[in-house]
DNA sequence: AATGAATGAGTGTTCATTCAT
DNA sequence: AATGAATGAACACTCATTCAT
């Protein structure tokens, strides 16, 4: 419209959100790490250095470590929730899905959420770690979700899909036992006997 | 029993390594700690203070910091391998003991093993890490006996008995998570659904 | 006076150094924080973020910290060289002029400059130093020249005003020291107690 | 006595505080510095090369640097306290002892106490700023006790001891300022010019 | 004219470790 | 057996400054 009369902002054009790559390099690199070797086991330096930008940059997008890190992680949970619902409209058995999200899960390499956030929660402030909740909780509603779906088509039998959520994404947690799971053959192999003992339970017939 | 008596010997006792009051006090306090606030979140001032020593003194019963660790958590296995043992000879049913286990967990603070072994991890030896690895198999060993009884009492239908152990284990980790278990209904209840869960599974029946 | 007709000139004014009203936003800020805070207790984000614009702004109209020092410092020591030249034209007692200037001092909220200059001067080049050593001078002069005017009109009598400007300078910078000007009574009466102090002096009649 | 069994204690002993030479070393080394540089003029660093030791030697015996600028800047005005008492038994005349003062002032190289604490109390804690002021007080009160004393024997004649100690030790604080020192023939002249000054006013005979 | 991005050098502080006593 | 003293290496964070746009 000729009415708007677009001045030209003056300076550097800032790069919006979706457009920043070297920030989102350093969000994506500063997960990886947390969520490998701890809070305390990274550095800022670290961060900074494995992202190819100085130290300083780090700073520059954010305000401090707990910050860096409540963002990092919270992005993640963001992209695991997307995932776990996607599996909600899938038209496979829930079975086959539960063994899905485990095997991803066991696939990648992380430490308990839960002892994470612990070992951070030093560091951060009541709004940090209320930030991460929510996020995480996502995570939970979004498997809660798909047990209530499956509850309503009779696939399975249970009272409380909030504890049998929290069950699941813990159990899932067998991971980095590498020599466990080596043992037991292979990541396919343990994921489908987990899934399985969860399904059947122990009691007897 | 004639084994409880204990005679005092004459003369002045040796302190050998087993009767050391002081290096006692500092290996339980170290446990504690490492426990609650893991490794990089416990430094040698904080087990020095806390066991009224200097650390000077911690230096002189213990090499360095990954030593002491090393032996504060393996003794801590040592010590839950014995309470697990003492359940095997219990007359009660595998689901009660099952319960007994799950709610000690619950009571209990402390953050998962795994990720507190891998937070450590970077500054353990090989050894350091073996030693560790071995007193835990013995808990999830003494694990393994109680279900391996139970199945052949007939108790419970089961294939794996060792990835079971770990399952249980593990899915026991539902702590700290305070909200969740206000939520639920305080310790005893959320202990009691755990084991029904595990016990009955979620599949249709 | 002729000279002091301000004739508008036609077309769209040229943009001086001395006509510049974000280099003058920055001046102005920069001065009362560097008066409040010290050198090294501002930075150039504050002044920056104080003046609505960005750092880079900043270093646009000033090459550096030093160079926007010396400058907001030099052109306020001009500004109260100002202020004190209209007092010499007054038709008021000297009294009760000394009375004006301690009073307008005390209000204001600042720190000693020499400490302050002291403080910079590890960043300060010999050229910085000294034009601030100059405007500094241009104050104690225009205050002299108070004091020689006096003497010339027989109402004090003192042998060297350079040093009676330095001294008056200086003991007027009981100022900050808020609880003694509480204490005392406010700033009206401290003024007037200081400048009696300094009229009669403290020896025997 | 022979009933003190004096048990030989344990381990290295402990120096005490008459006997500590590094953190007296480190002390006069820090309140030299931040006298003279101001405290953000003075690193850890610095403070430790100058002393020969180590940074965290520094740490060692001062928990930060507020609390290293605390007990330095205190424990100087304690050293400065002491000298004024003596003055303060001396036999000679009031003027005398005034020039001693502002002699011994000008000869020593330091910056504003004022403005040096205005520039701290960004890092300073209120027990900080607390404790420097009640040593500042001592020193002003030892000036204050000298002028009474002279008040009671006839000496001077002066309505407010506290603001005239308060003026006395600001007017002295024409120091640094070595130009002007030099142009007026050195800080002995200086002293007694500034001494004269005070003791006869500026107002007419 | 004005700005967003990026950085090198430095600062305060912590901590595991050593050593003489 | 136990300790006070001392340190090197690392870490989180800040800041003055530069540069392409």
């Amino acid at each position: 419209m000729h009415n708007n009369i677009q001045k030209k902002k003056p300076g550097r054009p800032k790069m919006t959100n979706d457009n920043n790559v070297t920030r989102d390099q350093i969000l994506q690199t500063a997960s990886q790490l947390f969520m490998t070797y701890g809070y305390d086991g990274v550095s800022m330096e670290q961060v900074a250095d494995a992202s190819n930008v100085t130290k300083a940059s780090v700073y520059y997008y954010f305000k401090n470590k707990a910050t860096l890190f409540t963002i990092a992680v919270s992005s993640m949970f963001r992209r695991i929730k997307e995932q776990t619902d996607k599996l909600l409209h899938s038209s496979k058995g829930l079975k086959h899905r539960l063994y899905e999200v485990t095997f991803e899960h066991l696939k990648r390499p992380h430490i308990d959420f839960e002892t994470l956030l612990q070992e951070a929660s030093l560091s951060l402030t009541e709004e940090h770690t209320e930030e991460i909740r929510t996020a995480e909780n996502e995570v939970h509603q979004a498997l809660e979700n798909i047990f209530k779906q499956a509850m309503e088509n009779g696939e399975i039998v249970v009272k409380n899909p909030l504890l049998l959520a929290h069950a699941f994404s813990t159990v899932t947690m067998i991971r980095n036992k590498k020599e466990l799971i080596t043992e037991l053959g292979g990541p396919e192999i343990t994921a489908q006997a987990l899934v399985d003992l969860f399904w059947v339970g122990i009691g007897p017939r």
